[in-house]
DNA sequence: TACTTTTGGTTAATCGATTAAACAAATATA
DNA sequence: TATATTTGTTTAATCGATTAACCAAAAGTA
């Protein structure tokens, strides 16, 4: 077993140059002949060259690795976007280092430090539901490195970030959950501290208001939106003395929690009670009845994060200034609200 | 912006001393004197130094990253594998690099590329569907580096192996259903290149004629899994003069498929035909009716396939002769079977 | 006192690739 | 012919941390 990996120094002993002139001669240098080229190229062939990215990356100051951090990446949403923004990064030559904050603050913590250990050239993050402190992505501004945030970001911070509108979601959700007739809608929201559920809050809110609604303080609540939370949130609802004829749930693992109660009740979805839920994960399609959802464009946004932490290390590319992309989100109408 | 990063010698500077005795007392070498460790450590914390981790890496000929290959993050299964073996090899100092397949071949190779590129100590993956040529993983051990498998294994291949018992799993899954009083069993089945598919058909076939039931080829099938695949399969079961009275499909997803066909038609499940999963997906306690599944320990995979690695490269472990760790598996009873 | 050992460092080489600067040879220009 | 330019390559420094080898001063020992 060859332990040993080929070096510059290697193939620049079989052919009796230097080794800069091979390094030279593999990065197509214009300075060196064609016949050199070609000689080390073959060479490098033969004794199965593979560059070592240490090296190179220490030299250069720059390490061609971007740092992802997201809450989980067993949703369709993420492993979606992250599909996307490797397409984007590959071509230039970058390579992703994935990591999950399993929606801990300290986790994430400790992803950050660890991204930076790794000299990572960006960070391209969605924050943890715990996280309200940023002075850890203070951090990593304050090294120099790129910082985009994704979906579930925080405006205050002075960083670029892609996104949904999620304000104008909930507008679209109630205009059609209105227009299937509905009179009191509710809604399972996340914690507003978290701008995006604030968002669909606001949205939800104003857009009620609009249609002359009633705005009953018990049918809009706050919970950190996972399958149990939906159970526990649709059972206050179902106890109060009016109940609604329609549930905006902020997630689909929520929503889904909610249809699960609804059936056990045998309360018929959508005839007595129609939901939204917000998301579009694939099992919103595959659950009877299926849910209403608001798709993400998991594929955009991937393709836009990573093109934008481009834009600070291409030098073909004229640094914009902040970036703050936010995408239309798309209705998707199903079953449980028709 | 300060955005040169502190280094050894900087620290060397403010206190005028060598970067060796720098780096020394940072590592706690015996040859370094208490008072001079701390004065080292109170300045690096005063500068916000942060190692390159580029730099140790190349001079120590470790770069401290275990490349991770799977085919898609988006299973609950490999998400959470990762997140054990994440658990493991954090404490081990060890950081993961996780790439997807997305199923294919084409993208497996460019992915061992990159880990190779980067320099990681170590391999741990899962096999695409695609894969069967293995020169490019045969690639990974002729660099000296460990390389793990999990689930998607090829035993052929001399290397260690982390996985469940597939045969038993299906001698379990046709014993419960035998149980129920099933005398007419089919499977939908992947393809037999694939190891744990093969396995997966043997144990049913063994188990089958070791209740002396009808083993008709009509009653087997092979594909990909996917969703679709299940409903096509269903399809063609149905479409049977004798029709089977349970399906044991290999993947939770085909058997997500199988359900939807089963429901459209009318056919109740499990009264007409009993439904039998694979890998316990969450979304197969949440459809209607619920799915009976194998679990397969995924969070011991992750711990013990990341284990294995540090037996490579940890010295106090004896490195161990070649490591093939078979789990048992665990059927969770749902209402489809029951 | 004279020699040995221990303590607490320093010096300099090293990991492998890149690159600014230098340089010899070939070619072009006046 | 003498000088300038171009071509193709070498030399040597560099990125930042680690470490083998060395060394001076302090402490211990006979």
């Amino acid at each position: 077993m060859n332990k040993k990996r080929t070096t510059l120094k290697d193939i620049a002993n079989v052919l009796s140059i230097s080794t800069a002139a091979v390094s030279k001669a593999l990065n197509d240098d214009a300075r060196i002949s064609v016949k050199t080229k070609k000689a080390v190229k073959q060479v490098a062939k033969e004794l199965n060259y593979q560059p070592n990215h240490l090296a190179s990356a220490l030299r250069k100051g720059k390490s061609k690795l971007v740092g992802l951090i997201v809450p989980r990446t067993n949703s369709n949403f993420f492993s979606s976007v992250v599909e996307n923004m490797e397409e984007v990064l590959d071509k230039a030559g970058y390579n992703i280092i994935i990591t999950q904050s399993n929606e801990s603050f300290e986790k994430e913590c400790d992803n950050i430090d660890t991204l930076l250990y790794l000299q990572v050239d960006g960070i391209i993050a969605s924050m943890a539901n715990e996280t309200v402190d940023l002075s850890y992505y203070e951090k990593i501004k304050s090294n120099g490195i790129p910082l985009i945030l994704f979906d579930r970001g925080e405006n205050d911070l002075n960083v670029d970030y892609v996104g949904i509108n999620d304000y104008d979601s909930s507008h679209m959700i109630i205009e059609h959950l209105v227009a299937q007739g509905c009179k009191r809608i509710a809604h399972i929201g996340g914690y507003r501290r978290t701008r995006i559920f604030n968002n669909r809050i606001r949205g939800y809110i104003d857009a009620i208001k609009k249609h002359n609604l009633p705005h009953d303080e018990e049918l809009l609540t706050e919970s950190s939106l996972t399958l149990e939370d939906g159970r526990n949130q649709i059972e206050k609802l179902l106890a109060l003395k009016n109940r609604p004829d329609a549930v905006y749930v902020a997630s689909d693992y929520a929503a889904l929690g909610a249809l699960q109660v609804l059936k056990e009740r045998n309360i018929k979805v959508p005839e007595e009670i129609k939901l939204v839920g917000f998301g579009n994960e694939p099992f919103t399609s595959l659950v009877t009845p299926s849910i209403t959802s608001i798709s993400q464009h998991s594929k955009q946004i991937g393709k836009l994060a990573a093109e934008t932490f481009l834009g600070y290390v291409d030098k073909d590319v004229v640094r914009q200034s902040l970036n703050k992309i936010i995408l239309d989100s798309e209705l998707i109408v199903r079953d449980s609200s028709k």
